[in-house]
DNA sequence: CGCTCTATTGATAAACCTCAAATACAGTGG
DNA sequence: CCACTGTATTTGAGGTTTATCAATAGAGCG
C-alpha cells in the first residue's frame, strides 16, 4: 500500500540544494553520502507528528505537506516542502517529537540523515549551522506573519495570499495562467488559509466566474494573479 | 523623555542566562564583555519592525513585548521577552529588517551585541549556534502551535490559554492566587490572543463573576488556573 | 455504469466584531 | 484633600462574517 524505497546515496541530481551551495563540492558529496536516499509516492508519511524525532529530510524532488493536527482532529497545513528543501531539522537537533506530520502530495526523491549524522555534519561545519539557522528563521517569520495575517485578515485575503504562495512555490506557465502544480483540493486550501472546505469552495467559484482562476478536481490554475494581489493587499 | 543609559558592560546578575550556561565563567565573561549595556524604563522601543538589524539584545530583568504591525494598523503580540532570554537574534544573522517591534513593558535591563560581534561570538563557539538553533526553534514551535490554536479554538480557549502561558511566564504567589507579574491591560491580552478589547474584557468580566480570576487596571491575579485549564483543553 | 471522492450551493445559526456611551481608576496639580 | 484629566474598562445593541449542516452535482476510475 505504501510503495517506497531507502538506498544507500546516489548524489545525482542533489547538486543544487540551496543549503549546500557553499560547499565545496567534495565536501557536499560526502554530506550527501552520509544520508539515506527515501522515494516515495503521493500519500506517504515521512514522518508524523508527535513521534521521537529521528531523522531529517531534503527533498530532491516533489512537495511534501507539513501539517499540525490538534486533540479535536482539525488539520492546518503549516507549509509546502519542495526541491532543495530541508525538513525536520526542526526536530533532529533537539530530543523532542516531530511537531508536525510530513507527507508526500506527490511522488518525492528525498535523502535523510539520522540524528547522529546531521549533528557531526554541523560539527564539521560550522557555517552550516548558521546556514540552517538562517532557513529556520526565514520559515519563523513566515509562520509569523501567516499569524499576523491570521489575526488581521478576512477570509477572502487569506484565500487569495494561499493562492499566490503557492503559486509562487510551484506555478508553472501555461497558456490558460500559471498552473499550481501541486495536487490541491479545496479542503487543502481550507486548511491552509485557516477557514472551512465550504467557505473554499464558495470563494474559489465567486473567483472563476470572475475568470481570475480556472479550477478542476484538485486542480488550479490562476488566470489573473493581479486581481488576487489586489485582493490581498488593499483590505 | 525616553530615559535610557548604554554603558560599558559590566557582568553583574548576567551569569544565569541558559544561553550561556555551557561556557566557562571566563568565556562567558569575555562574551558578556563584548556587548553593551542598555537599561530602559517602561515603554521605549528597543528596535522597530522595518528598521534595519543592527544588534540583538539578552534580557537581564524585566520585560519585552515583541509584537508585529500590519498595513492597516492592526496589533499582534507574538511574545514576551523575559530575563535569560534572547530577542533580535532572527534579524541580526541576516541582511535584513526586524520583522517586528520589542517594546519594554517595564524597567529593563539588558545587554546587546552589534550584529559584527554576534557573528564573531558564533564563530569563535560553534557550540552556541546549536544552542541559538534550538531557542529558535523553540519559537518556532510555540508560534506554530498558536497559530493551530488561532485556526480552531474559540477566543474564550484562546484567551485562557493567553493568561495561562503569561501566567508560567511571569506568574507570583500571592494570598489571592497567581499574579500576572506584567502591566497588561485589555487591549494587550487581546493583541495576544487574537480577538478585540471588547471581547477580551467580556470574557475577563465573565471569569472574575465566577471568581476565577481578580483582575484591576492592568492587571490580572489568576485565583482559579484550573478551572482556565479546563476551559483550554477541553473544546 | 456504478462507486467513491471531491466540489457546489443553499439555508440557518453562532460567534464575534463594531460602534456608542457610560463608568471606573490613577495620577496630577491646585 | 479634592477636583480634573486622560486612560482603561465595562456594557449594550446591532450587524457581519463565517461556520455548520444537509442535500446535490460532478469527476475520475475500474
Amino acid at each position: 500500500m505504501k510503495p517506497e524505497t531507502a538506498t544507500p546515496f546516489n548524489p545525482d541530481g542533489f547538486f543544487d540544494a540551496k543549503i549546500f551551495e557553499w560547499l565545496t563540492d567534495d565536501e557536499r558529496l560526502q554530506v550527501l553520502r552520509s544520508g539515506f536516499r527515501k522515494q516515495l509516492f503521493a500519500g506517504c508519511i515521512l514522518f508524523r507528528q508527535g513521534e521521537p524525532a529521528l531523522n531529517c529530510y531534503l527533498v530532491n524532488s516533489g512537495q511534501l505537506k507539513i501539517t499540525q493536527l490538534n486533540d479535536t482532529g482539525k488539520e492546518v497545513i503549516m507549509r509546502y516542502v519542495g526541491a532543495g528543501e530541508l525538513t525536520g531539522a526542526v526536530a533532529v537537533l533537539r530530543d523532542r517529537d516531530y511537531p508536525v506530520t510530513a507527507e508526500t502530495v506527490e511522488e518525492t526523491d528525498s535523502i535523510g540523515w539520522d540524528k547522529r549524522t546531521m549533528v557531526q555534519i554541523i560539527r564539521q561545519y560550522p557555517d552550516m549551522a548558521i546556514r540552517m539557522l538562517t532557513t529556520v528563521l526565514d520559515r519563523l517569520d513566515e509562520v509569523q506573519h501567516r499569524y499576523l495575517e491570521l489575526c488581521s485578515e478576512r477570509v477572502e485575503q487569506r484565500i487569495a495570499r494561499t493562492l499566490l504562495r503557492l503559486m509562487q512555490r510551484a506555478g508553472q506557465k501555461t497558456a490558460d495562467g500559471i498552473w499550481i502544480n501541486i495536487p490541491l483540493s479545496r479542503q487543502s486550501i481550507a486548511d491552509y488559509a485557516g477557514t472551512t472546505l465550504f467557505t473554499a469552495s464558495r470563494t474559489l467559484s465567486g473567483w472563476e466566474k470572475n475568470n481570475w482562476i480556472k479550477s478542476g478536481k484538485e486542480r488550479i490554475v490562476v488566470v489573473n494573479p493581479h486581481a488576487l494581489v489586489l485582493l490581498a493587499e488593499n483590505a
